[in-house]
DNA sequence: TCCGGTTGGCAATCACGTTCTCGTTTTTCG
DNA sequence: CGAAAAACGAGAACGTGATTGCCAACCGGA
């Protein structure tokens, strides 16, 4: 009896997590469908400013349909931040995998990152899509929603840290408290390029690679 | 005739211009009265998001009094980052003028300055203004307008350079570019700290000091 | 006193996000 | 298969704010 009650829990929970893996990957499928419209749109109007409707007229989907799966358009710009984060950061992985002494691998990791923040700095490539919206409104996210931001930069912070751990470990570069000389860099690469929007002059702003060199004299020693 | 005519002129020119300065002098009573109750509002909200109504309100003007001087709700909040960004000049002035070597007058300027940029690290004196939900605006006033923040803060970026052109001058530092120096610091400082909101625990905040000493390992040489 | 510009009060409009309603369709499950 | 339940589409409805329009009262200057 106990076997075929346990039998049975084993039936139930396999139909039940098939039920629920089919219904999940539906669901998935109409979040990709809101998402893909939505960036669409942002590519379109290089603007976060879309609204909901237009979203739903793009997408082919119903209003009902929306705040079914998002809480509302804060919650569909934050799906957008984490994908791209996502994608940094594989992108991120690839650039840093490429190089092989410490030093360049955070060099790589720096600019890259760099360019992933401000994304006017580098042509965009054919079918990428235009993340400039993106990151412009990341700021307002981080004020609005830090933990969800924070949680969504973590892989990023910590492969940074770790970079930096390995460049220390090789004895490349020299720092009394690794964890704070991580937040500073990433802190200056991810938000000090904003102030380049106050200078009109293209010659004028400030690099990735500079940036780079910036911090690189700013590291202990 | 022609003296007469002059003489009349004058009259009338005079009658005009002090009739104008009669209205200026009322008008910049009422922007100021409107001034002055959104930043009672953001003090008391700890955020911009006050209505127009509320300054209405606390203000005792009416609404068509509001659109007659601010062109909408932007101009107003421009018009109070401006007036913030005034005063800190003001606070900037005075903490240089109390060093005496160019490398410390620097460091003085920069430290205030990430102070008014995160003023929730400092306490706050008494009657002044609040300003944190104003620096974090700022932000957003740097995507949307960037032109008038940019012309906000020129006394700001001018009175950085001089310091550093000093500074190299008496070869306490040495820079490549000084314009390019400058802007690398006024965005480190104006901005990194925003990534402090990413880090709960305030020991592991990035301070203004921190700042300033990457700051100036980070000056060429 | 009279006039034109200024002001106050307030209704109206508009834009958007969000919620609600109501049939219809699809999925689930015995 | 067939009924109950869940999901869905279409769109009206609501709430909040910003912005504008309109009209009568007001006020300083001739």
């Amino acid at each position: 009896m106990a076997e075929e009650q346990s039998e049975q829990l084993e039936w139930r929970e396999r139909a039940v997590s098939k039920s629920l893996t089919a219904a999940r990957s539906r669901a998935e499928k109409r979040v990709q469908r809101f998402m893909d419209a939505a960036f669409e749109l942002i590519d379109e109007k290089g603007t976060t400013d879309f609204t909901i409707q237009e979203v739903i007229d793009r997408s082919e989907q119903s209003l009902r349909g929306f705040y079914q799966y998002f809480d509302g358009k804060d919650e569909l710009l934050l799906a957008l931040f984490e994908e791209s984060v996502r994608e940094a950061v594989e992108d991120l992985r690839r650039v840093v995998d490429a190089e092989s002494t410490p030093i360049d691998r955070l060099r790589a990791f720096t600019i890259r990152l760099h360019e992933w923040c401000e994304p006017d700095g580098t042509p965009r490539k054919r079918g990428a899509h235009n993340r400039r919206p993106i990151s412009e409104f990341s700021v307002q996210l981080t004020v609005n929603h830090p933990e969800r931001v924070k949680a969504a930069m973590a892989p990023v912070s910590q492969a940074l840290l770790e970079l930096i751990d390995d460049a220390v470990a090789a004895k490349a570069i020299t720092v009394t408290d690794a964890r704070r000389t991580a937040a500073l860099i990433q802190q200056t690469v991810m938000y000090s390029w904003f102030g380049n929007r106050l200078i009109e002059n293209p010659r004028m702003r400030v690099t990735a690679e500079q940036t780079w060199e910036f911090c690189l004299r700013g590291l202990d020693g």
